[in-house]
DNA sequence: ATTGCTTCCTGAGCGC
DNA sequence: TGCGCTCAGGAAGCAA
């Protein structure tokens, strides 16, 4: 049994690279769905879901094309992992879905809250771009971009970071840490922030994300399991979960959108 | 159009 | 020991 993922953006991409490595090629024998609810099934006939041929990422989303006209869309929201395994498994207790190859290989998506989904839909019916703003890692993403969105917007620039409309595949801890290197102040609305801010916070997204996506994706969708020898990104956190600032100012702690934010009231103005 | 609140769910951690 | 409570949060849905 191999593990294979982890939620947010560098995870989801990692997931990607490696299930390319896994499943290209193979041909799909079936879906099964382990927990009402977990997968969405919109074929109307009997069509085979064929052979795997594109593995890509938009936002946090997976997407696996097949020839056969269909894609299968994972979420994995909070909890989701996908495992890899070349032969049938004991089936761990959160397991949702399988996705059966011919071959006897299955990916299992195990899911403890059980927020993450499945979806399997026309390839033409995958509006994604309709519901998704631009790649934070594209050419796109840049200060003119991020001002246009943050015009006259009020909600706070945490908010709107975390709005995958705006950007597409940033998370609670990821957004605390940008704001927190760029110096941004989370609580700041958006039509305050300044082009220079502008430019700041676009450079520290790419690098905080390149940062985690070149250590391989890490465990830090649940915060609660950094310590779980499971990834090495809390020793990049300096904010998230943190109790002091290194200039020796105490972190604040607030809800934002019900979820919390980690700032400093020295560093982030 | 935009904002903000609620809902979904399980396991960890805490107080008593 | 174990009960009950709180918390974590991505995105959809809804109300204002």
């Amino acid at each position: 049994m191999q593990e294979v993922k982890m939620p947010e953006l560098p995870e989801v991409e990692t997931v990607v690279r490696e299930l390319r490595e896994k499943i290209l090629g193979k041909e799909l024998e079936s879906v099964e769905e382990l927990r009402t609810g977990t997968v969405c099934d919109s074929r109307n006939d009997e069509r085979e879901l064929g052979t795997i041929e594109a593995v890509k990422r938009r936002g946090k989303y997976i997407i696996i094309e097949s020839d056969s006209g269909y894609v299968i869309l994972v979420h994995l929201r909070m909890t989701g992992k996908l495992i890899f395994s070349e032969h049938d498994d004991e089936v761990s207790s959160h397991c949702r879905a399988e996705l059966r190859f011919r071959d006897g290989s299955i990916l299992y998506f195990d899911d403890i809250r059980t927020f993450g989904t499945i979806d399997i839909l026309p390839q033409k019916e995958l509006m994604l771009e309709k519901k998704l703003g631009i790649e934070p890692l594209s050419n796109d993403f840049n200060a003119e971009y991020l001002l246009a969105k943050f015009k006259n917007r009020k909600a706070p620039v945490k908010n709107l970071l975390l709005n995958q409309k705006v950007v597409a595949g940033l998370g609670n801890i990821y957004v605390c840490e940008i704001l927190y290197r760029s110096g941004v102040s989370p609580v700041r609305r958006g039509d305050s922030i300044t082009e220079k801010e502008a430019e700041q916070i676009v450079a520290d997204t790419k690098q905080v994300l390149r940062e985690a996506i070149d250590s391989n994706g890490t465990t830090i969708s649940d915060y609660r399991r950094v310590d779980d020898k499971q990834g090495e990104f809390q020793n990049f956190l300096r904010v998230y979960g943190k109790k002091q600032c290194s200039c020796g100012a105490e972190i604040i702690r607030i809800k934002q959108g019900g979820r919390s934010t980690y700032y400093c009231g020295s560093c982030q103005r």
